[in-house]
DNA sequence: ATGAAAGCGCTAACAC
DNA sequence: GTGTTAGCGCTTTCAT
């Protein structure tokens, strides 16, 4: 139990004989102090084990930090509305300090526009940034931009590796195509056969959509045939006809559903076709996922959880820029698995 | 978008024409306020909307908080080793603040030892506690002197309703049981037989754990038969004999241990009489339920998250003493299922 | 390069 | 009853 509970800056000032300004110098590194003073400053830091009174620092340092949060339209799918609602509550949660928090939007279906939000982020001149790059190409861009201008960001929900950012939120795509697979095998008979289903707007998401589907075929490829289905325009005429050839099939056991918004679709797809004995692994507590799955169209979902990614990414950010803790520079999510009988237990929970 | 960022004591002492110590008076209700002025100024802090800064309430009250944890013993048992591992983390997470945590350890075999750690909290005169109340009976004797004495409390893991603390954090144990009951139903064949075996030191402990097991039978007694054993005594030596009769019952197929020790216990008597064809259910990630769970001995646990459950039940009575910030008086924790496949990103994640 | 001092918004002791 | 004021620990500006 380290004694530092009332070790202030005035302390170690007079333990070096200097002042509180010197001393904030050279735990700041801001400025100039003579070699020799800052060497023993820095030797009573140490040997004192000094921790800072961030609740102190905060409130001395009289400014608003600006955070900028970037995500798709939450109109447009309900697993953005899902991330809203954690900056919803993120803007609770912080109310008490000087921060400000903004969230952009962006056309979830016209990447260009991300091009056009980014530069009225830009212009705000945040703090710092929280956002989901699901457009790869244009993301680039800004986030060069943002290196350049010394503005810190945290990545969620996509990955973006090349950029390195402050950190990233998500999940082992990979080990989630697993989980699913572990999942069907559990359910489904011995010479069933398994479907697929990417259903996505956005082509340059099928490349994270494939990590899943790896990861489902590694698992159950040695016991299952798999098939596997890029089925990208819900609104083609042909769209449902197409997906009723597939579900159709006589030997499929199983279906595993890449997407939130898939998930729903491909349900009551299944349940129009009344094909009851296909099971089905999706993706997200979305409002039509929760009821086929209570309605039995749906077997698990995986839940990834985009409420508190947004919730995490802000609050990581918040605390670098409030309090300057660190953070793991990678956090990947828990893989939950949804069922009838825990679903309660999710919606209930604060977070969920 | 409220416009509350900048408005202080000050300003509302302003408006209402009166100074801040009226003012501070009235927000705390502490003291002697003439009752024009009180109702004015409460009318002033309305429309204004007034939210108090948290940093300059805490940082000027210069008063450190004192909360005592009461859990069993961490070394008789890793399920408590897990809890006390979230009281280390609360304990770096709020380092920074004017905090003192301390942890008391009592007997997990001896409820009176209960009462004498108890005394020794009572002594420490703590500005709140948050305590597993596992002995019922001596628990309600410390938690009416804490009423008594005004000392808010936070109940976790085990909850008794009728002491009506601050706040509980737990699970739903009956839904916890229809979870045991639908993974349960997945994995095993439609005429086998379930047994249910609660493994438990004390017998205080058992209502729970019949709760537990009326939400398995009420979700598959349509469907299987079921049969429970009561086997609270390990040190027995006929108790392997005894468990070794159950399991290797020909009918049974799958089988729903109601604790964590249990669990382990349970899954190397399997492994030992290599009945594999038998599926387990049992709780939380203790090493040795992990190890059993790669080797395929144990199918599913539910995650009662001992270590979460400590680390909100502080994070919550902080929030309240140091922030004045309310909680939910019951908070129910997600029942996670883990399995070999999505294991691994539940260790990882931060808070497991 | 260093020190002194005025804040940040709130609390609490003290004076009237 | 009400107002005044000295902190809380840190930041930041302004002299020196």
């Amino acid at each position: 139990m380290s004694d530092n509970k009332n070790i202030r800056i005035k302390d170690i000032a007079k333990m070096a004989g200097v002042s509180v300004g010197t001393v904030d110098r050279v735990i700041h590194k801001r400025g100039k102090v003579a070699e020799d003073i800052q060497k023993k400053i820095e030797k009573v830091l140490k040997e004192t084990g000094y921790k800072p009174n961030l609740l102190a620092r905060t409130l001395g340092s009289n400014k608003a930090v600006k955070i900028a949060i970037l995500i798709p339209d939450p109109d447009q799918d309900e697993y953005w509305a899902l991330s809203q609602a954690g900056i919803d509550q993120s803007l609770q949660e912080w109310s008490q300090y000087n921060l400000e928090l903004s969230a952009h939007h962006f056309d979830l279906y016209d990447s260009s526009s991300f091009a056009s939000i980014a530069q009225s982020v830009l212009d705000l001149q945040p703090d710092g940034v929280v956002a989901a790059p699901i457009f790869h190409h244009e993301s680039l861009d800004f986030f060069g931009q943002l290196k350049k201008q010394n503005i810190p960001f945290v990545l969620f929900n996509t990955n973006l590796t090349e950029l390195n950012p402050l950190s990233f939120i998500g999940q082992d795509l990979y080990q989630s195509g697993k989980v699913a697979g572990e999942l069907l095998s559990y359910c489904i008979e011995p010479d069933d056969q398994i479907a697929v289903l990417h259903i996505s707007e956005s082509i340059e998401n099928s490349v994270h959509l494939k990590a899943k589907e790896s990861g489902l075929r590694d698992f159950v490829q040695k016991d299952y045939l798999v098939q596997s289905h890029d089925l990208n325009n819900v609104d083609d005429p042909n769209f449902e006809t197409e997906v009723e050839r597939i579900l159709r099939e006589p030997e499929l056991g199983g279906v595993f559903v890449s997407t939130s918004k898939g998930t729903h679709i491909i349900a009551s797809i299944l349940e129009q076709c009344d094909l009851r004995h296909i099971k089905l692994v999706g993706y997200d507590l979305l409002a039509k996922n929760l009821e086929h799955l209570q309605r039995g169209n749906v077997n698990f979902l995986i839940n990834q959880n985009p409420k508190r990614m947004t919730l995490v990414g802000i609050s990581h950010l918040t605390n670098y820029l409030l309090f300057h803790k660190d953070m793991p520079s990678k956090e990947l999510f828990p893989l939950e698995i949804i069922t009838p009988q825990n679903v309660d237990s999710y919606i209930q929970s604060r977070i969920h």
